[in-house]
DNA sequence: TTCTTTTATCGTACAAAAACGATAAATATT
DNA sequence: AATATTTATCGTTTTTGTACGATAAAAGAA
């Protein structure tokens, strides 16, 4: 009985979830920096530079990809990663979106 | 050896990642909606609007409250909770800047 | 072709999250 | 004082996440 009740929820707040689901862990986040410094994007440079093992940052990119938040093609024997702009600014708006809106309705607040 | 190394990476990285998890369920998200659109926010309010038991929203409630995203008052048996503007500004600014800090170097993306 | 490099995937182990019922604790109500 | 209401916590189960080593797959180099 500890079935997930993902889908008694509505589909925005699941994609907002999925989203901070996504970003949630300070690998995904680093690895998100990474992509953004750097002109290559090879896995092999983002293992360098993150304590963890290979096989575990290819699990993190894997999640980001899957996210929707990063793009990744294979090149030769190596794999360019990139950030997706287009999910991150929709993810970003969608973001801002809700802080506004809770915000416009602070004066309601009874603490 | 699954022990998670959170330490490893920076704090900034870890606090982001930290306010992330909070956010990545979609009950918390309708947690904190309900928060902002009612003027009671009562436990049992949330209870009701929420599609699980009332031990399983109680425990949202701990994450969000240990997360610092919202306030808990005790008022006699009941509980009532509020959203804290002063931490969800400060992640929301902190989620912006990197948004643009890796937007701004969008041009030298590879892809 | 053989060997090396690179990365994804598999299998595994442990940790943490998600969900619930039951119960305890605290305060109102009768 | 006894009972009812409200919510937090405990104990438990199931699922998901995190991490690693080992291996497979794919392409380049010898």
């Amino acid at each position: 009985m500890a079935t997930p009740k993902t889908e008694a929820f509505s589909r925005k707040e699941q994609d907002l979830a999925a989203f901070a689901k996504a970003l949630a862990h300070p690998a995904r986040i680093a690895i998100l920096k990474v992509l953004a410094q750097n002109n290559e994007c090879i896995c092999g440079e983002i293992v360098e530079v993150l304590p963890l093992a290979q096989s575990t940052v290819s699990q993190h990119l894997k999640e980001l990809k899957e996210a929707g938040l990063i793009d990744g093609n294979v090149d030769g024997p190596r794999s360019c990663y990139c950030i997706n702009w287009k999910a991150f600014e929709k993810f970003n708006a969608e973001f801002s979106s809700l802080f506004h809106k809770l915000k416009d309705q602070q004066a309601k607040s009874c603490c």
